[in-house]
DNA sequence: CTGTTAGCGCATTCAT
DNA sequence: ATGAATGCGCTAACAG
């Protein structure tokens, strides 16, 4: 009742042919025959016969599929960069394994480790928020499964990488809000771990200290980015003696609750308090009370620079004596000024 | 300099046994010595050693792989379907290869083509808004690779298929705005190809038959879920003699693009008009005009109840004599009020 | 209790 | 111009 999917095998008894013959007729190799070519590759028309990508692994070992992992795809940021390694992955014929780890350290472990039980030919990461040794990932350049993060990217140098720069676009933001007259500008950043916070800190820091604005860190907070800890945050930076007069959040999502928080709290938005935020999600222009400003971090571009590197990589003849240049590209953020 | 994955056959040469001593070792069976046992595992252990699901296809004619091909993840109606997909494929130890057709006939052919050729156990589909014939997904079943549709699912009946009840649902809907008063009840529908978009008519017309109100045919528009097409609807729409006081829009996205037209002209949201739509997308929480009501379509449980209907026809053995039962479930959908 | 062998689909080297 | 044989990693039937 169900037909087999034809394979060389099947077009080679059905004309009493080789199964090599079949092959390389297939594949227009020059010893074969007009006559049997055309034989063949009438007959594989016919029945559609089309290789089987998992057996070609085998004489190539290359699956034809690269694995994508990050923290999840609801995050519309995710969802755009996932468009970018899907059109360079189609340019090259390959196809995207995809695993969520959901921001949860054990589960990205273990779906790398699927993802070279799947022999994937390399990997697209963006680490959890938690993530702070990379062993499970840079194991697999031992195996010569080349990895290329982007976006959310290890703090180490011996990865390739492409990340928006965090801290030339928190300078702007904060000078932005500077030049708008603030002067308590207040920070909801995200957890230490990652490199991007860092950079938010130390950008901040190093604007006021230029322009001789008086640090206060009780008006820098952290959070793990969930709606619960951005009220926290809310109520600890309203409740200071002196609350900051705009707010920098570390992405939109925050920026969304951090709003939230402040309507309630019958605060103007950008009257009584401004934010700023990353991202620039498409869904803001919905929005009646969207950030002041929100940083483009081009996802889509991110991801694609990303897909383009690891198939520099994976083109590239292995020499095993040659010293691995690792690639360490930086997408410029901008910062997009919602309304006046 | 790199090291290889480590197989098998390594781990025979070590030990100077046969791989196939090394393989029932690693399967705990019975015949096998606790000695050679235990040795086994160890070193396999060190080595880091774990099956190649590449190479276990050719003894099984398994990939443990099921493909999802959906019109895109940018709608957070389908990365949340991915997450019920993901979910139902970890715990049967899949993984999940991705496409996504960008609403492209042509496209998704070539996705479905693709994932045949990589050998995918099974397929999650949700079609394209133009997909009228299904011969190329049909097509899989011949070769015993099963495929089951949700939300957007073909207008036939011997696939296997999880939808959301937009007929009932749709009722609902409009009851609720005759309940609310409305009598003049537009609506902005897909593409009439689509399945849901036929049955959301029919249910509008159902319902204003039962309570004998005209039916006035130029309340109801196509469109192509474009903001663009969405534009030209509400001109139309509001251009009418008598224009509608309430529109039932296909999505939230395109809910969010008429209200927005509304606003521009002058009209008063909930007061001078009223939307009701599709998904319940939780992004409307934070907006100032959200639709007065959103039908919950629930894409996390449809695409798990269908990946769950994909692995029981996975599981079951084949039988090649019993005639197909092919499921239809209905997940009902839900009509969420947002504000009064 | 363990080894040998065959086979899954394919490309390729070697032989004819 | 074509066929036979091999090997990729693994399992299982068969043979000791």
């Amino acid at each position: 009742m169900y037909n087999k999917i034809p394979t060389l095998k099947e077009i080679a008894q059905r004309l009493k042919i080789s199964v090599s013959t079949a092959s390389r007729a297939m594949h227009n190799h020059p010893s074969i025959g007009l006559r049997t070519k055309t034989e063949v590759q009438q007959l594989a028309k016919e029945l559609g016969y089309e290789p089987n990508q998992t057996a070609l692994f085998f004489k190539q070992q290359k699956t034809h599929v690269v694995g994508v992992v990050l923290p999840n795809l609801k995050e519309e940021f995710f969802s755009q960069a996932i468009n970018g390694i899907e059109y360079v992955a189609k340019e090259n014929n390959y196809s995207v394994l995809i695993g969520q780890s959901h921001d949860d350290v054990e589960q990205e472990k273990q779906i790398i480790n699927t993802m070279k039980n799947h022999r994937v030919d390399g990997l697209i990461v963006s680490i959890s928020k938690y993530t702070k040794d990379y062993d499970h990932l840079t194991a697999l350049e031992k195996y010569n499964i080349p990895v290329v993060f982007f976006d959310r990217v290890p703090g180490i140098s011996f990865v390739h990488k492409v990340s928006s720069d965090i801290y030339e676009s928190t300078k702007q933001a904060v000078e932005f809000l500077i030049n708008n007259g603030h002067r308590r500008i207040g920070v909801i950043n995200g957890p230490n771990e990652m490199k991007s916070c860092k950079e938010r800190t130390d950008a901040y820091m190093k604007v006021l200290k230029n322009k001789k604005i008086k640090i206060d860190l009780s008006l820098v907070v952290f959070t793990d980015l969930t709606q619960q800890k951005t009220f926290e945050a809310m109520i600890e930076l309203l409740k200071l003696k002196r609350p900051p007069t705009a707010i920098i959040t570390i992405n939109d999502y925050v920026a969304l609750d951090a709003i939230q928080y402040a309507r309630k709290a019958k605060l103007k938005i950008n009257k009584d308090i401004c934010f700023v935020s990353y991202s620039n999600l498409p869904i803001t222009n919905y929005l009646a009370f969207p950030p002041l400003a929100s940083v483009e971090q081009y996802p889509y571009e991110q991801a694609k620079k990303a897909t383009e590197i690891l198939f520099e990589l994976l083109n590239k003849t292995n020499n095993n004596e040659e010293k691995i240049f690792y690639r360490d590209v930086i997408i410029k953020g901008q910062l997009i000024i919602h309304k006046k």
